[in-house]
RNA sequence: GGGCCGGUAGCUCAGUGGUAGAGCAGGGGUCUUUUAAACCCUUGGUCGCGGGUUCGAACCCCGCCCGGCUCACCA
């Protein structure tokens, strides 16, 4: 990965101590018009914003159109992660927004790039991933640093998770930012006139932190984190002595309590990687190093008086640039509970991404506002089929089409926005066009034995599926697969019942069990005949007559056949159903449920 | 304790000043080939509570209640 880029300006703290307040315009810098309307405005800065005369205008826009519309001048935006171990689903909501706010600029014209950084010189302090005895050996060393796990081909355990799991899931989701490593920026020098600007004001960082977070530092403490010399690790050092070229630091055994310091104690030139700033400090220099002018962040970092806020602090007052734009985004959570992996709850981002469309998934992150959290819940729930039906309804509403309920507001850019091909707006709508199946009828379809999707598609739609189309449905078989296998509900599951449902049969009128026995007895003679009974058409056609001479509804007796052999009101087609049984078994299953006796009259 | 989000039909949710909506579920009906089908009709709501602004409020303002997440150690 090539570093830095050419088109980026690294601001270093001393050209931009003079830059912002005389030439604000010779830089990548937020132009902000009026205040956010999302992330932690104020009540008073909402008010301010309707007072705008294009406000009620604008709260029609979709989010990343209404984002793109303030800000004018070339965009830098900003997305990382710390790579401290499985990342899942929700840790996609980040990639995606800021994903979407990319195209939105790009839209309008503006030119942007797009960087993701991975933090990977942090601390390992996740435990939980660590076998016993390399938790001893690994707490509190760099991520860089630590090994992947047994069986992987990563050079590093960061490397593993976010390399080899997260990154790929990026292109499948049609996410394409320059990626970045610290671990790979700090050796190149390019951090060290900030560093060397945070340890000469270290007092005002100690100062803002009481001031805007109510966080009190050891005496003495410095904005450094010295990797130690002789451990290793990076989590347990405490530097308190900065003399303008070396700091004096020391591996504590008790400074941290999920990892142990070895006691070393040493000076040391933190340049060049030998040491990195604090998240907060190192937050704000990567703004002003790479011109960062666009960064949301989740909302835990986002709180008042939280990370965000310090960085914020630390950039205006330490590194004399103004922050970029923020976009504080909810979480993803799974049945109202916030996501854990060490519970259970909550998939990782890769498996996920492996099961649902790209468009949909993105769909998912894209539908509501950033600020709104998002409730996920596909184990035993009809969540997924449900995404799917409303992705659906959103395409058809965008290829012109009178769909039922309300819609969202610009529901064609968020249709746009979903898509994982970064194509024109154009090229979407012919996409949303797209004839697709229903998740739920392919359900249905995939459950049944010796089925053809394509043909029952192209039947279903009237004409052969165009290429594209075929792609897609491609990709749904597949997340009805996973779905059936994974998540979906015991009512979705179309099974053959080893035993009479008794309960629901005895439900059956006389009629319908008198049709039954009279199916059992037109089997028997069938094959008495030699009349062939292998296909679906020939079962479905028996079935129909049989009905017929019975005076049955047809509807009534396929609930008849669905209750005695599934225990169900509905199924798949009855004919391609009886087809992949034994015939000897149909007979048998029939003749009891004919016997069944019954509450109904 | 601070912050953010939410509370609208049985369920899932849309709807940011102009007569309360959709899907599913429930009830009824149509269809001689049925697909968690389709189509038609239908039941169901003090829009969390109380004030205020307005000719008019689910929506704007103030104050509460409830739920969730989050921060206050680290990132």
């Amino acid at each position: 990965m090539p570093w830095p880029p050419r088109s980026i300006a690294c601001d270093s703290p001393k050209s931009s101590a003079r830059s912002p307040a005389t030439t604000p315009s010779s830089w990548p810098s937020p132009t902000r018009r009026g205040s956010a309307p999302y992330g932690h405005a104020s009540r008073q800065s909402r008010r301010a914003t309707r007072r705008i005369p294009t406000g009620a205008r604008i709260r029609t826009m979709y989010w990343a159109d209404e984002l793109a519309a303030r800000v004018s001048g070339p965009q830098v935006v900003n997305d990382s992660k710390t790579p401290s171990g499985t990342v899942h689903v929700g840790s996609l909501r980040g990639p995606v927004i800021h994903d979407a706010i990319t195209r939105a600029l790009r839209a309008r014209g503006i030119p942007v790039e797009f960087r993701y950084g991975v933090e990977d010189l942090d601390a390992m302090d996740a435990q939980a991933l660590l076998t016993p005895d390399a938790v001893e050996r690994y707490m509190g060393v760099p991520l860089s640093r630590v090994p992947a796990p047994e069986g992987s081909d990563a050079p590093n355990y960061a490397r593993h998770f976010v390399g080899t799991l997260f990154f790929p899931t990026f292109a499948r989701l049609g996410i394409r930012p320059e990626f970045y490593w610290l671990s790979e920026i700090y050796p190149t020098g390019k951090m060290d006139p900030f560093i060397r600007t945070a340890l000469d004001k270290a007092q005002l960082i100690r100062d803002l932190y009481v001031r805007v977070s109510n966080v009190e530092r050891p005496s003495g403490w410095l904005p450094i984190q010295v990797i130690c010399e002789a451990c290793g690790r990076i989590g347990t050092t405490l530097a308190d002595d900065w003399d303008g070229s070396t700091v004096h630091y020391r591996c504590l055994p008790d400074y941290v309590t999920w990892a142990k310091g070895c006691g070393h104690e040493g000076r040391i030139a933190p340049f060049g990687g030998a040491a990195k700033m604090p998240f907060n400090v190192e937050w704000a220099a990567k703004w002003s190093l790479m011109g960062i002018t666009i960064e949301g962040c989740g909302k835990d970092l986002a709180t008042k008086g939280g990370s965000r806020d310090r960085s914020e602090a630390i950039s205006r007052e330490i590194f004399d640039r103004e922050p970029p734009i923020n976009v504080m985004y909810e979480f993803l959570n799974v049945g109202g509970k916030k996501m854990s992996t060490s519970k259970g709850r909550g998939a990782a981002a890769h498996a996920v991404a492996a099961s649902i469309p790209g468009d949909v998934l993105r769909f998912l992150f894209l539908r509501p506002r950033p600020n709104q959290a998002i409730d996920f819940d596909p184990a035993g729930t009809d969540a997924i089929p449900r995404l799917h039906d409303e992705y659906d309804r959103i395409s058809a509403a965008t290829a012109g089409a009178t769909v039922r309920g309300e819609l969202p507001a610009d529901h064609d850019r968020l249709h746009f926005y979903s898509q994982v091909a970064d194509g024109s707006a154009e090229a979407a709508k012919v996409t949303a066009a797209a004839w697709r199946p229903a998740f739920g009828q392919l359900a249905l379809l995939l459950q049944l034995p010796g089925v053809d999707a394509t043909a029952r598609a192209a039947a279903e739609k009237g004409t052969p599926l165009t290429a594209p189309e075929q792609a897609e449905l491609t990709e749904r078989v597949d997340a009805v697969t996973h779905w059936l296998a994974d998540y979906a509900p015991d009512e979705a599951k179309i099974a053959v019942r080893d035993e009479l449902p008794v309960d629901l049969v005895a439900q059956l009128s006389g009629e319908e069990r008198a049709w039954l026995l009279n199916l059992a007895d037109r089997v028997d003679a069938a094959r008495a005949a030699g009349t062939p009974l292998e296909t679906g058409e020939a079962w479905q056609g028996l079935i129909f007559s049989a009905a017929k001479e019975g005076g049955l509804q047809p509807v009534r007796a396929f609930a008849s056949l669905y209750a005695a052999f599934l225990g169900r009101t509905n199924g798949p087609r009855a004919g391609w159903l009886l087809a992949a049984l034994a015939p000897s078994f149909i007979t048998e299953r029939l003749r009891s449920a004919a016997a069944v006796a019954g509450v109904a009259a």
